[in-house]
DNA sequence: AATGAATGAGTCTTCATTCAT
DNA sequence: GATGAATGAAGACTCATTCAT
């Protein structure tokens, strides 16, 4: 469902990603979306049954984003340490890259289940969970075995997992784009959150 | 003014605080507050002028909770190592323990800033930043003069300091107080969070 | 009943005509009267039951000065016209004069009737259009001698009589008093409506 | 902007016109007109932006139809006198055939300068002052002639022009139509407050 | 595919009024 | 006499959603 998207719809999905970004999921109005595109919220609700239904196309592209540019990483990387420092540098990469869309999943789930679901959202819903526990997965594995085999710091693997991801995203809430900004100076930031996680899993630099 | 609260008030700004949280700040009306309170809306709105001024109240509870607790530690401490991690380990065991409030704030300001707010708004959302970047510069103090001791990693110093309280903070979103919980298991959760704060700033263990 | 008052209320009366005079009794709420006042409404709810109570209290006392100076000038004069001249002149220097309160009763009695009232105060509206109709009277009386004398041209009365008021009137709409204005600039705006109204009713200058 | 409705737009002013007129605008809830229109709130909401918009809107048409009216017969008059008669008769027919129009304009301007008004109520509001300034204008003009020629009586020109209009608008208080009421007894009264409003120019009946 | 009109439920806010002190 | 807290009803406005075209 959430996977497939035309290019009207990958658009739509483009500018509802920049709004929610930039003023708050809550804050923004269908008419807003329309607006940023120039159009009309008609043509929004004939791709999308529910502003509900778009949030959760945003998100999903941003959790997908994320996992088809680790999961490749996890697959090829010898040992933990060498896996953890490119998924790390990777992960702050697609952060900075894709602001609008991290910047959204960065708040959290609250808003989903306290609101009347239809049993299409929560599906939906689901699914990014699925997902996003997928990316997670990714995460816990790599620090499992690198815990195991010594090389990074023996601590409960949940709160490590959570915290962890939750460093690499810090720069979707503090970083925002500006004019001159090169991918040099985006590189540099991977590299030294980077360095800071593998730190905080208790590497000895 | 944000800082003077009486005991009507103060009752009102702990319901707030653990609805905001619970529901985030956007799908929390005034009503829900007040059913909350077992009182009427008028209560609230005899005591704050607006649903803004009410999370203004808030989000200055939150950060002069830490800022009070956090600032003798830094006066006291004789070491940026030591100072930090007394610093790491207390913002963890406050997350914890005012749970409510410090997920509130974990939003950020976006909503704040692209509303069309009062004059009075507007200088009320000035004193919380205010306050909030002094305890950012707290952090920061003692970062730098571990940088310049070489105890920790020379790197960029805001994204050291933003990154690293994101971290910090990161309890306000995966953690949720459940009943069987004691203090113990709360420190121990601030002692892992403050030993990978530590590792971050690449303080060798 | 609305007639007498004593000094408390009189002082709550004319600080509810200012209100109500510069921004209109519906857009006035009694916190800002009080605060006029520099007190509570508890205050003003000490001595006046409810808001309209206080609007009726401001219209009879607007109706009764007028009719106060209006009425020993018709027992006086021994002919119509002049007794017509000195009416319209002494009418349009009490409105210059309590400009307040004269201002307030330009406004007409829709909102009266249209409102959900008690028994109570529909017995103050119309102990008010008693006295505004005998005010009327008045003029009334006046008129219709100078049309049967023939010194006032002879039209429908009703309509002469209101139109007439109105005019005397006018100033209350377009006229706001101003810091260097004397009693001498008031008496040639009351000379000159004055003027006006008699030439209004026909009388050969 | 003002000037430009479509059928839509028009059915609401007039159903707000209406409504303004019997129960005074502030007594009027958005409400009250939907109901009037027999629809929702929300349609109003779709051709106008906030009550006080609706309000302009009504003020707007009341201004222009008047200056629709006279504009023309300024610029085809020969003399002041004549131009006079007709002009007063006209405006006299015209409030009595679009009472609920008028009635809404003769309350003055206070409640929309002592609003927090938006940038865009402002200038709506500056629009129509523009339209009754201009209105004003044209009986300026035509009393300023009479008055150098003689045929009207000299007296300060301000005073004279908002007495006048002032005395022209007054059925806008006082009539109400009833059923019986034909276009003669219209005629009437218009031609009897016509005949006032050049006595109180100082003709020479 | 897209638009503009319309709906209706919900939200913030105001305010006259009451009441305990 | 006067205050401050609290209530409850009402009103302006928003916005997701539906529908005819």
């Amino acid at each position: 469902m959430l996977a497939e998207m035309n290019k009207s719809q990958l658009e739509i999905v483009e500018a509802a990603a920049d709004c929610f970004a930039n003023y708050g999921a809550d804050a923004v109005s269908i008419d807003d979306i329309a607006r940023h595109l120039n159009a009309t919220k008609g043509r929004i609700y004939h791709h999308f049954r529910s502003k509900s239904e778009l949030l959760c196309a945003v998100r999903m592209r941003s959790v997908s984003l994320m996992y088809d540019q680790i999961a490749p990483i996890v697959a090829r990387a010898s040992d933990p340490l060498d896996a953890m420092k490119q998924m790390a540098f990777t992960h702050v990469q697609l952060i900075l890259g894709h602001h609008s869309y991290h910047r959204v999943v960065s708040e959290d789930f609250r808003v989903f289940f306290n609101r009347s679901t239809t049993p299409d959202e929560r599906r939906q819903i689901e699914e990014i969970i699925e997902k996003r526990t997928a990316y997670e997965e990714l995460f816990r594995g790599v620090i499992q075995k690198g815990m195991d085999s010594g090389v990074f710091a023996k601590r409960p693997i949940s709160l490590t997992v959570h915290s962890l991801i939750t460093l690499l995203n810090s720069p979707s809430i503090w970083y925002s784009p500006r004019p001159g900004q090169t991918q040099d100076d985006r590189d540099a930031i991977a590299h030294d959150l980077a360095a800071m996680a593998l730190g905080a899993l208790g590497v000895k630099v």
